[in-house]
DNA sequence: TATAATCTTGACCAAATGGTCAGCTTTTAC
DNA sequence: GTAAAAGCTGACCATTTGGTCAAGATTATA
């Protein structure tokens, strides 16, 4: 591992780093961004973060690992022993608590693959594809039970990342229709019930 | 009107450089789009940019309302006049039309939102909520008729927004998970088909 | 054809930005 | 306690970028 020889005070200057970063990422993006900025929000003077990063592209890079780690452990619901309806309702929820949790995660996130994903490429044709060509297997035998209607599994999962990651990436939009400030606890639990319904009802799952 | 006294020559340089702006600003965002590129991508030195345009903000404010006029021009099919199950098939169709026929500008909507909206924000606010307020009266008629399934209409645009422009937005990740190069055709048929029949089915309307 | 209006373009500029570095301070290890 | 390692920072630099401008070329108008 590597981060064994790290001392106390580099793995906590990391760590603020990386959370100024990504809250400064997701306002701007990556060239939009500044290390200026970053600086500022992570209260050190400019210089301080290239003694702790190389370069802007390493910070970015920390970043984007520190988010797809989050991404990936959030598809545990779906297995076969599992019945389809507490399995995606589990999903959804869990997609739509990291749009309240992690809402600069997921707009960073989607900054990166909105300008075709120059960092995450790889990740994507690899570990995701292979992740999700493991997920679609289950819901594919669900069908085969009789337990779903069928949906290609693959284009469920498409509409599921968007209609949750909507919320955080694209709050504005929201905000601006629903005319309020900011997205309160009690709109998302609306949505997250609205959408569970909806896909849940779609897919053949009586509610 | 102010076209009336533009000369040939301005009209058709003006939509060479918004056209070669909105595939700039898709790719690289506000920030990351330089006048140098869309200069490049219009075939004209950079100085001319700033003889039709006053800056780089001018060029992105037209290629932003030129897509606004586009995003408006996509809600016709949803009146009461209308049953539900063609309303809704037809504006689900419809807006991933749009993210066939134009991706660039879907992204460049989306770039502007996920920053925050800071050019389109009063749109949003203004023209926009307005418009979604009396759809979504339409829908709210639709149910107390028996027509459809009680469900929000506002949330219900969400998702659709969402379900289908991230075939636009996010089609790297898409085109990485399903192991292709680009969206083709038939695999955007299929995605709206698949699309349709869950939204339709999750609002109970029979298929 | 004359001349005024519009259009074109290379050279140039000031500001912003990512990154470097030498020297200083603090912490760690023995 | 002391020396070495790690951490900190202001001053500085090269490059990039949006934008200006003056002078020349083309087009419209009479």
């Amino acid at each position: 591992m590597e981060g064994d020889s790290k001392s106390r005070i580099r793995l906590s200057n990391e760590a603020n780093i990386l959370r100024a970063a990504e809250h400064v990422f997701a306002r701007a993006g990556f060239v939009g961004a500044t290390m200026a900025e970053i600086a500022e929000c992570a209260h050190i003077p400019k210089s301080n973060l290239h003694y702790y990063f190389k370069s802007k592209k390493a910070i970015y890079r920390a970043v984007l690992a520190n988010i797809l780690s989050l991404w990936l452990a959030q598809t545990d619901s779906i297995h076969e022993d599992n019945d389809p309806r507490t399995a995606l309702t589990d999903y959804i929820r869990a997609k739509m608590q990291l749009s309240v949790t992690h809402p600069d995660a997921s707009r960073v996130f989607a900054n990166e693959i909105l300008h075709g994903a120059p960092e995450i490429g790889d990740y994507l044709r690899e570990d995701l594809r292979q992740l999700v060509e493991r997920k679609a297997e289950v819901i594919e035998h669900w069908i085969a039970q009789g337990k779903m209607m069928p949906v290609d599994p693959k284009y469920l999962f498409f509409t599921i990342w968007a209609a949750t990651q909507t919320y955080a990436d694209f709050d504005t939009q929201i905000c601006a229709v629903l005319g309020v400030q900011a997205l309160d606890a009690q709109q998302m639990h609306k949505a997250t019930e609205h959408l569970t319904e909806l896909l849940l009802c779609g897919c053949g799952i009586a509610h």
